[in-house]
Formats: C-alpha cells, sequence, structure tokens
DNA sequence: AACTTAATGTAGCGACTGCTACAAGAGCCT
DNA sequence: AGGCTCTTGTAGCAGTCGCTACATTAAGTT
C-alpha cells in the first residue's frame, strides 16, 4: 500500500498557485481565510503563520495575480504588429473579452474599487497590471503609426471605458461609440 | 423642559438618505447591519423590518442612490451646450473629478465590481446611472456635431477609460492619450 | 543521542454576522 | 373601552470572522 503523500510541505511559493485560482474564482473582497485555507488544502493556521496576517496574505496575492497577469500577457503577444490602429485595438479587445478571461475581468474591477478604497496592496497590483497592458500594447502598435506611444495610451483609455461599459450592460453604447470615433466596433456583444 | 424627539417615526424614506449617506462614505460591500443602522439612528432590528432581509436593503440603497446620482445631474446642468467636443469633454471630466463627487467614485468602483460578480441590483443602479449620464453628456454636445449621439457615445467610452486609469494611479497615461487624440487633456493630474 | 528549529494540528477566544422570537408601546377604528 | 395593526426594544441564536495558545511532529545540527 503506497503512502498518499506524506507530507507535501507547503510554503508561500506552492500555495500561491491555489489561492490565486480560489480568488480568481470567487473574488477577493468576500474571501476569508478559512474557505481559502481549504481551497489550498491547507488550514487557516496555516495561512496566517505563513503570511503573518490576512493584509499580508491579500498583499501577497495581488502581486502574485499580477505577475500571473503579466506572464499571460507574455504568452499572448503574437510575432507581427498591428497594420492598423483599429485592428491593434480589436485585438486586445478581443483578448480582453475571451471566456478564459472573464473570471480574471470580474477580478479586476474588485482591484480598481479596493485601488479607489485606497486598501493595502491594490493600487500597487492595478498599476502594475495597466503597465504592462500598455507595454504590450505599444508592442502591437502598427510600425508606420505617426505616434505610437501617444495612440498607444489613447487606444488604452477607449480600452477600458469600453470594457467597463461592457460590464455594466452597456457594450452597446461603447460599440456605437467606436463606430462613431472611426475604430470600428463591429463587435457583436451586449 | 421640552421633550427632545419622542419618537420620530422612520420609514424606508426617512432611512434612505442616511443610508445612503453612510454607505457612501464608508462603501457598500463592507457594510453591516448594525452600523449602517446606528449611521441612521436606528437598529439591526428595524433594517430588517422595513427591507426584509440585507439584500432588499442593498437593492434598495442603490436604486436610491442612482436617483440621488441622477438628480445631482439634473442639478449640475448648465444652460448653454459646449462649443465643442473638447469642452464638452473636460466639462464632464471635471465634473466628475471634483472633490465632492469623489466619495461617490469610490463607490461607483464598487457598483461596478458588483455589476460584474452579478450581484443583484447592483447591475440596474449601474445602467440606470449610466443611461443618466449619456443623456447629461448628449445634452451637452455642441449644436453643430456632425454626429451627437455618436460623439456623446464616444465621449463616455473615453471617459469612463480616463476615470479608471485616473483611480487605479494611472492618470497621466490617460491624459497623455487625450492629447494624442486631439481632446486636449491639460489638467494636471497624477 | 541530545538539542534546536521549522512546520503543522487542535482547540478555542472574543467579536461580529444576518436574522428571529417575544413582548410591549402607540395610535387607530368600532 | 376593547381590539387591531403598525412600529419598536430586548435578548439571543447559530454561524463566521481573524487570530492565538499550546502541543506535537519532522528534520537537521552538534
Amino acid at each position: 500500500m503506497p503512502k498518499s503523500d506524506p507530507k507535501p510541505k507547503m510554503s508561500r511559493e506552492t500555495l500561491l498557485p491555489q489561492l490565486a485560482a480560489h480568488v480568481i474564482e470567487h473574488g477577493l473582497g468576500g474571501a476569508s481565510l478559512r474557505p481559502l485555507a481549504k481551497a489550498a488544502g491547507t488550514s487557516d493556521r496555516m495561512l496566517i503563520y505563513h503570511f503573518g496576517d490576512k493584509e499580508g496574505l491579500v498583499r501577497d496575492l495581488l502581486e502574485y495575480i499580477a505577475g500571473v497577469y503579466s506572464a499571460a500577457l507574455d504568452m499572448a503577444i503574437g510575432p507581427d504588429r498591428a497594420n492598423t490602429r483599429q485592428e491593434c485595438f480589436a485585438r486586445i479587445l478581443t483578448l480582453g473579452r475571451g471566456p478564459q478571461m472573464q473570471p480574471f475581468m470580474t477580478l479586476w474591477w474588485e482591484i480598481v474599487a479596493g485601488s479607489a478604497r485606497g486598501l493595502p496592496g491594490y493600487k500597487d497590483a492595478a498599476e502594475a497590471m495597466m503597465v504592462k497592458q500598455l507595454a504590450w500594447m505599444e508592442g502591437q502598435m502598427p510600425e508606420d503609426d505617426p505616434d505610437p506611444e501617444g495612440g498607444a495610451r489613447y487606444l488604452m483609455t477607449l480600452l477600458e471605458g469600453t470594457l467597463m461599459l461592457g460590464t455594466v450592460g452597456h457594450a452597446r453604447m461603447a460599440r456605437e461609440g467606436l463606430l462613431a470615433s472611426g475604430l470600428a466596433g463591429d463587435t457583436a456583444d451586449d
């Protein structure tokens, strides 16, 4: 009879992925130690042991999640730049609205809300993710763009607005706005 | 010796303003019955009595807050339309970033996050507020604008993106994007 | 073998959560 | 006056919260 996992010996590093998975699915604000611990196969006792207190846990989790997001963007980077700003915008919008991205987007708005309230750790994570996303956008900008840096920031602003309007049920409004702006919004969604 | 307020006889209607004030200041997600009741001069017992349960309370509160927001926009409406899209955008951005608007904006992101998570009542309130804001924007669009409806939606999208980037510490990014778009972002903030 | 240190389980603390049972006052109708 | 409904206070229940005291095991180190 083979012994089944005698003592996996957990650490922050082994715990964080499972904790992050639970948080991405169930949210961060309402998360409490015992369910988190259960999802990671530990006890609340051990979470406090490893992370000091809940605030430390959240801080580390946010940092870790920002890293995961960054890695995901690196993975999703294509070999070629876009040919037009419009195509560039469409690419990142498609990426952000993909079904596998949805749980993350749900968490994202929680992070924005936490930033607005000044909760510890939230703003740092949000800033890092936006920096990364901007870099991604700049890397996708057309080669012949007259102002790739400004253009990327412009597209970022439009993108975030589009995503927000989408989550509150006004995707159509964003689409019509994009149509009027010249960036085609021929995505069917509302 | 004058009797000091013998029995104020509270109802939903008299309670809601005080509850909303507390929620706007301290947030909606972390709000619990007893502090809410204290802020409104009642007991948790009475909140349940008047609103059925906490979910009903939150629903009514969100609806009420959406109404307050709508009224605030009506109040802030000027007699004249803007002369350019740029001025129109600047007006509403100034409005949304005013210091007296800040606690409300903090709550707003919580509402967006709640919408994303599908919490009951959140999406309805968010939708209503966006509809109102769009109407406000349309009313401010320049008279000679070639496409006031599409333009208003475009400005809305840009506005929401600008506000979001601002709350996560990237106001500069939005400003530079707006500069590159032709809509001046000569507001100093970051 | 003795000692030390890190890692973990068990049990529980006090505070808080949403909510309820019960009773009592207050104003109205007959 | 007697009942009736609306409103309110008191007390408390079962559950969860973050966190801790205490004890135990496992793995080195000397």
